[in-house]
DNA sequence: CAGGATCCATATGGATACTG
DNA sequence: CAGTATCCATATGGATCCTG
């Protein structure tokens, strides 16, 4: 079910995915990109309230922990696409999983409060 | 395989789960507590450098969520004693794929680089 | 369109000292 | 042992303006 050494370095290497999914923005760009590749506007539009140097900033850590990538595609007037590497596809699931966990959560503690 | 409501609540329900298991401590004070209850200088020399006062901030929040709860077992001298609620146990399948995942993302891209 | 630059607000967490 | 209280540093993210 659990293997023994990943239950000792448990809070370790929580706090590695935390560095990438933690913070007020990279899980939530990580959850639209899951969908598919996503221009710069897309993602700030599909984000509530962020700047474009809040994006920049975020986008920037997540290509250099190489979860997503950048992809110029077509220049004058200039289009950029996100989307995740093939390394960053491997995190869907865990993103998923939130999801699932966070709907059940809203519904017993959230809204049955 | 994934349903289509979690989806379009995507980044919205990620948002969340991020405030329950985001920040610096409480992912790490919740893996730690998958293991079975933890008595308060438990945690604090589990967790590398806290501070009791970050340590009691951090655990006051996870009461708050219903995700933990705090038991006096003995007075004079006190011990307390932090575990999971019955709500907050339904997360630990969510902690142990973080584990997995952060695992391998260990090995592929922070050790591979 | 997609950002860079600059300056700034606040939230998060920390240091230190003290207590029932 | 398990905190509280007070004060404080810094990281995170934001506002605003500008540009190839």
């Amino acid at each position: 079910m659990m293997k023994v050494t990943s239950k000792e370095q448990g809070a370790l290497v929580v706090a590695d995915v935390l560095e990438i999914i933690g913070g007020k923005w990279r899980g939530l760009i990580l959850a639209k990109l899951c969908d598919g590749p996503k221009r710069f506007n897309e993602l700030k539009l599909g984000l509530r309230k962020v700047t474009s140097s809040t994006l920049t900033k975020e986008l920037r850590h997540l290509e250099e922990l190489k979860m997503i990538e950048r992809a110029v595609v077509q220049k004058s007037p200039i289009v950029v696409e996100y989307r995740m590497t093939t390394h960053g596809e491997t995190i869907k699931q865990l993103i998923y999983q939130m999801i699932d966990w966070g709907l059940e959560h809203r519904k017993k503690v959230i809204e049955g409060k």
